[in-house]
DNA sequence: CTGTTAGCGCGTTCAC
DNA sequence: GTGAACGCGCTAACAG
């Protein structure tokens, strides 16, 4: 039963084994490869050099049964596939990996059964917090219970106002969009929104109207709610054309309405972005860079969204956790479909 | 010293917490709650209730350092943004999610050290296992060093034939996408690809030379190589038109390909799919389902292939581990821009 | 400066 | 059928 320096099939180096080829106890190997002071220089090296030839790891299991914590946290998606669940959990995966904690991905797949399955073995594995991402922005019911470490949700906000959400801030990204078609000479402004049961779709239209008031500006007709389409561009761009042919700029509920709209105002011989202004939500990529022009377009900085939950999650696990509902700023990116290209 | 039931606010009920309020040993309640045998019926309704009254969570640590396997994975990614990984990753975590393994998600971002940095980490953390997952289905370096756990390569396959590597079957992509409009009545077939650097343009293209040669049709025109964009379909469908009118269909290096070559044949007054068929790769919903007419493509079963890893590596940690580089099937998704729609 | 001791929470022998 | 004892790998106390 004595451990023999190698066990089955290459077993994984313990300390010990490096203890005993450097010739030094288990603490004082322990010591020295921690940093720790009180060890003799010569000894830190003959200890760092028996880690070295065995490739010693620390089995970070051990550690995190003896520290208490895990160095661990958990994000737990409910639409992986979705666009937005990706940009958040590499902004967290980012703000995670540059400090010692790895990442726990789960992926509900929005259902309620197979999320509590994932927090209970969450939980299990003592992760130190958790990141709740959303597939809209509309609230969600927060985690059931028995969850002992701080949670942040992201993209979708808690419906429980006593939890801490961080989402983004659509009626400022609204407020934006308007202000830069403004910006670029624009009076005449219509607006082709997307699903009207989103709140992201209702909160653009809040901010972009909001906007045109400051300005002194009416809207172009009523605010065309659809789907989040490319097929609904394209027929609301037609109905909007028919009735207020003076307009000079077409607000999208997201890039791919934006699309559409583009490709009826080329069959109408309209030119974007002399005649008519044509702007989207989201920023994404592919869509908006692969458009004739390119297409101007608010991003939702959905990395910075994450980065900032992340660091909202080191900030409850160290403190005590703040509450309520926190918004991230948006920025226009600015393309062909606005400004004609320098 | 003593330990207290609840110790530091409200910390996280222990086994042996469990034991003392159901009044039985710390050993006895283990055997209760893992189902196992030796252990009256009526003691282990006891410990179950007491275990959900504390909503009892075993410590996935303490098991796992006894164990030997923590019961988690690493998969390491290389371009988490690029549109590839996430199918794979999704599939590979719907394959663990099923059974008790959690996963550790890790972003290399490209850079080789920061790849290092997360294996270690991975290691630290006693994994059983690895699935490494590329950007692109170009061969990469193996994994270092150290790694004493069974590594799968997906969609980009290792260097060394010694390891296990699952990629799509492009050559095969290629065979059925011609097949295919060979099956929609088309023989004069022109093929716009992407990038000529990228091994699965390629193959793609060996793979439809292939099945053109099969049924004895000769490819009009030579392959135009070129970017994996939509502006490069646009300007090389012209070309090809130019020096080609009477192809009567164009395979396309992807769907974003497509989607240019679909742009110029409008403008042309060329119709699709009477005319011309046009077909891409890769199935990527928004691009494909967003064009007039809806775009056939050929999906690489992406989620298939992060399922097969999956699996792979599980038979790699009970047996032995499998070698060399294995395809996963694709498949034709059929939109009108072949086949006129029903 | 170094070594010995004592657990972290759990599962698994082996006595009773 | 039940419980006491041991150890997984490691770090934090103390003792020398």
């Amino acid at each position: 039963m004595a451990r023999s320096p190698a066990s089955r099939g290459a077993r994984a180096a313990t300390l010990s084994d490096v203890a005993r080829l450097a010739g030094v106890s288990v603490a004082t190997a322990s010591k020295a490869l921690n940093g720790r002071n009180h060890v003799h220089a010569q000894t830190r090296a003959r200890v760092l050099e028996a880690a070295q030839q065995l490739s010693f790891s620390p089995n970070s299991l051990a550690r995190g049964l003896l520290a208490g914590r895990s160095g661990t946290v958990g994000l737990l998606t409910s639409d992986l596939v979705g666009r937005f669940s990706l940009p958040i959990l590499m902004g967290a995966e980012d703000a995670f990996g540059a400090g010692q904690v790895s990442v726990f991905l789960c992926d509900a797949r929005g259902d309620a059964i197979r999320e509590r399955h994932h927090v209970q073995a969450l939980v299990s594995r003592r992760v130190d917090g958790l990141i709740v991402v959303g597939s809209s922005t509309d609230p969600r019911p927060p985690l059931v219970e028995g969850v002992d470490v701080p949670v942040v949700y992201a993209y979708a906000p808690s419906e429980d106002p006593a939890d801490l959400s961080i989402v983004p801030d659509n009626v400022g990204a609204g407020r934006m969009a308007v202000e830069h078609l403004i910006a670029c000479g624009r009076t005449r402004i219509a607006h082709i929104s997307g699903d009207r049961d989103y709140s992201a779709a209702r909160d653009r239209v809040v901010g972009a109207e909001a906007a045109l008031e400051a300005a002194g500006l009416e809207p172009v007709g009523e605010v065309a709610y659809g789907t989040w389409s490319e097929g609904w561009g394209r027929a609301a761009a037609g109905l909007v054309l028919d009735r207020h042919p003076e307009l000079d700029a077409i607000l999208c509920g997201s890039d791919q309405v934006a699309r559409g709209v583009l490709d009826t105002l080329r069959e109408r011989g309209r030119a974007v972005p002399e005649d008519v202004a044509v702007m989207g939500f989201d920023n994404w990529e592919v869509v908006a860079t692969g458009s004739r022009p390119g297409l101007t377009s608010v991003d939702m900085n959905l990395e910075e969204l994450g980065r900032t939950a992340a660091r909202a999650m080191f900030d409850a696990i160290d403190n005590e956790h703040a509450r309520g509902v926190q918004t991230t700023q948006c920025r226009v990116v600015i393309r062909g479909s606005t400004a004609p290209v320098a």
